[in-house]
DNA sequence: GTCCAGAGGA
DNA sequence: TCCTCCGGAC
């Protein structure tokens, strides 16, 4: 159960954020190298250079770690102002969460994956973040264990099986062609560049073919254990824009990109909730907070949110087409 | 038929 | 910025 692999990031969370100073205690909570980053981002993304999109936006070098352990740490971790009652709100969420016997993670990754070898485990968590995204829960562990009955959740394995062979095994995930192609890719890229290892920065992982920054984040969370930033999927990015979370750097326009979510939503969010405001949000945004008629009447925090029972459907280039169409 | 959901290519 | 990739739920 993922809800293992939770367990210790929750560890690493709560000494991270309780530490005062970096002790040796804190420092082996991470099982990978620290990276220090300061990261000068870019207004559009390119493959080769990026972390994200607000221009002029720098991140000190001990936030980016996941410390807030010295003087000026706090005030660049909290740059921006939370908003009221955020905390209720997610409150409000993990209650409704539970009430509707959901996984808190929503995700389910390796039962077995404690007992891997930590390369094979970081592999394993990087090839199923890959089958899970734009794909149902139940489907990507199916794939998963079809990979896993196979022995194909290693660099080596999925490099010498042919691309056919994968992408049968992983059918019906979202995108299995494309998919089977990129993990044969990311296989040999593990195995040459890595040793069978997966990359251990964001940078690094946002090479892989089929890797953007929704799985590098989440990859570096599950695989690495190393909070760089939160993992910002479609849910999370209409959630934080439907409560008022985040908006367009001196407006009030909603965010226009997951990316730029992200990082607005870093500015103010303490680093504890990073981890498992993915999770949360994606199930809460499943069954609660849909994307088309969201189901205020029954939603604990509506009280607390700005579109509440006033969200109009969003209009999709693709309706907005027809509806031009049928008016011509 | 429409929408979902991230990445990549035009 | 839009389109494409996929099966499947609705």
């Amino acid at each position: 159960m993922f809800g293992l692999s939770l367990g210790s990031i929750n560890v690493f969370l709560i000494s991270a954020a309780t530490k005062t100073t970096l002790t040796t205690t804190t420092r082996s909570c991470f099982s990978s190298k620290i990276h220090p980053v300061s990261v000068t981002v870019r207004k559009k993304r390119s493959k080769n250079s990026v972390l994200s999109q607000i221009e002029g936006q720098k991140f000190a070098t001990h936030e980016i770690e996941g410390f807030a352990y010295n003087k000026g740490a706090k005030e660049l971790a909290q740059h921006s102002e939370s908003p009221a009652y955020w905390k209720k709100v997610l409150e409000g969420i993990r209650k409704m969460s539970c009430s509707a016997d959901e996984t808190a993670d929503g995700r389910e990754f390796d039962k077995e994956a404690d007992t891997l070898d930590p390369k094979e485990r970081r592999f394993s968590v990087l090839a199923s973040s890959l089958l899970s995204s734009q794909t149902k829960e139940h489907v990507t562990d199916g794939a998963t264990q079809r990979l896993r009955q196979n022995g194909l959740l290693t660099a080596d394995a999925i490099d010498k099986v042919d691309e056919e062979t994968i992408k049968k095994l992983i059918y019906p995930v979202g995108f299995y062609t494309r998919k089977a192609s990129n993990l044969k890719k990311i296989a040999n890229i593990c195995l040459v560049k890595y040793g069978g290892d997966i990359p251990s920065t964001i940078e690094e992982l946002l090479l892989l073919p089929g890797v953007g920054p929704k799985i590098a984040h989440l990859v570096m969370i599950l695989g690495w254990n190393n909070v760089q930033g939160i993992c910002v999927d479609t849910h999370v990015h209409r959630i934080c824009n439907r409560l008022g979370w985040v908006s367009r750097s001196d407006t009030k326009q909603k965010t226009l990109t997951p990316e730029e979510t992200r990082v607005t939503l870093q500015q103010w969010l303490p680093r504890e909730e990073w981890a498992p405001i993915n999770p949360l949000l994606v199930g809460f945004g499943r069954t609660t907070c849909t994307p088309l008629r969201p189901h205020c009447g029954e939603c604990a925090i509506s009280r607390f949110c700005p579109s509440a029972f006033k969200v109009t459907p969003s209009t999709s280039s693709k309706s907005k087409k027809s509806i031009l169409k049928k008016k011509l």
